[in-house]
DNA sequence: GCCGGCTTCTCACATCGTGACAGGCCCCCT
DNA sequence: AGGGGGCCTGTCACGATGTGAGAAGCCGGC
């Protein structure tokens, strides 16, 4: 057996993701946007080491033009980010890329929210049982995280539901499942800081839909989400609870909803069991029934 | 096949490693620690983001007592942090973890550093036939950086040196092969910024004798060390270069000082033929002589 | 229901970052 | 070699901006 540094698994060469979360993106224009509070530098000092990272590096100038900051106060930004090996200065190619405590940081997350054996194992069994792209999402905070995919080249991920995935929770299956767990007043505040930004056609924008179809979910056990997502897509999710009966998570599946049609009953039934095992497993430690 | 989301390998639970480039700690005793130039807040946020990475979590009271910042300080940073995703705050348990931008830019980084599959194979073949740890070392602005290891149980990776290691170049095999191919003045200048600090018994601290062994090894164009990184362990390096004869990275090995003895010849030969065979993909695009 | 912690305001001060400008450096081109 | 055109790093005075003491919310726990 060899081991070697795991290259964590590339997100797609994608241009312009869902990198910033989508806030409502139409709200009759208002001429300031957010920048809302916060420390100035900072923030500035980040999007620039976001730019550096979405280019694969920028020399100073490319930053300077894209952010708009004018260019001594980028070099002096960047040079703070080298000093503390965030950025690495290519001197002989006049740009600027990654540094590598960007590396220890990623490695501290994924320590941080390191997913159990018994939950990879189960979610890798629905994966070959359901023949769809399986999930788990964790809570943690305020938010769904999805924390670990099983997927395939016959049945592969929806794309923006990578590692780490958090935002769209009105669209999603497990983000469905984590407002059913939440009192009236937490939906609330959730829902007001995030909104209900419209993602596919059959996107549920409306407040009051949503409620309801919550209510629904409940009572069934099982988020649906119909091409709300992403276009022909669906995925379902049912919860899972701890000892003391609180969401501690989420199992999910997605796939082509061409596929899904006939044998919704099945995946639910799959859904159900690998959610009721994952459930043992949080109460007693053991999966085993 | 299934692809999963690969976990970057856990660096070592160690408590404080040699997180900070190893300045000089012996400068007489300066009063006022370096503290060098750069954006103060910006040095203190980001201070704060390690301290949360290596405690895996902490609450803003601990980070305000551990870098001595006053508390509204640490709050206004910290939150500035989770407003961009570098944090997340965990209410229920009163404490920040980091946030999922962190994932992100790690897997930019290794984007940008990538290793090309033909080295990935030469390095796995010479960690067979060596059975000893196998690394690739790449040039990347102005340092060395290990950015591919392939080792095993019975010859693990001596464990300070994982992926984005760049620090001790003077104590290191990879680290004279570097110091080799620079300029007169470019080693100059790098050996002032970074010194010569001890790291066990064996370390060259000197400078004339470096400048001396440096001499040798450009001769024989194979680097040892014996002990002088860590205590029982030796390495061993040979320059990788592209057409233009410029170093472009270093082929290495390490195993115990007791096992490597007897056939120094022999692992010398090994290695030369890996970064010969490299040198040619650098130059032609293939290893194949 | 009250207490004690964490967490978030408020606000006046001066620190600290800011960015126009100019000079140095290095590389490339001829 | 010599020049020229970038990139990069200083300098500096202005004032916006971050700062931190204090105090008031907020929340959970006893």
């Amino acid at each position: 057996m060899k081991t070697t540094d795991a290259l964590p698994l590339s997100q797609p060469p994608s241009p312009r993701t869902l990198a910033q979360p989508p806030l409502a993106a139409n709200v009759t224009a208002l001429p300031a946007p957010p920048a809302l509070s916060g420390v100035a530098s900072i923030q500035k000092t980040l999007a620039i080491l976001e730019i550096v990272a979405e280019r694969g590096g920028a020399t100073a100038k490319e930053v300077s033009a894209s952010l708009g900051y004018p260019l001594p106060t980028v070099y002096r930004l960047m040079q703070t980010l080298v000093q503390s090996d965030y950025l690495v200065h290519i001197r002989r190619e006049r740009k600027f890329e990654l540094g590598y405590k960007l590396h220890r940081l990623g490695v501290s997350l994924h320590r941080q929210i390191g997913v159990p054996a018994e939950v990879r194992t189960e979610i890798a069994r629905l994966h070959r049982h359901a023949r769809a792209a399986a999930y788990f999402a964790a809570y943690r905070g305020a938010d769904v995280v999805v924390t670990y995919i099983v997927d395939s080249p016959a049945a592969p991920r929806l794309t923006p539901l990578s590692f780490g995935f958090h935002e769209a929770a009105h669209a999603t299956a497990f983000g469905k499942i984590m407002l059913t767990g939440m009192s009236g007043e937490q939906r609330d505040q959730y829902l007001e800081a995030h909104g209900l930004p419209r993602l596919t056609p059959a996107t549920i924008t409306d407040r009051g839909e949503l409620e309801r179809q919550l209510e629904t979910i409940s009572r069934s056990q099982v988020a649906w989400e119909h091409e709300e997502f992403v276009p022909g897509m669906t995925c379902a999710a049912v919860g899972v609870r701890n000892s003391a009966g609180l969401l501690v998570g989420s199992v999910a599946i997605s796939a082509r909803a061409d596929t899904i049609a006939s044998r919704e009953r099945d995946l639910e039934r799959m859904l159900r069991e690998t959610a009721a095992g994952l459930s043992r497993y949080f109460r007693s430690g053991s999966v085993r029934r």
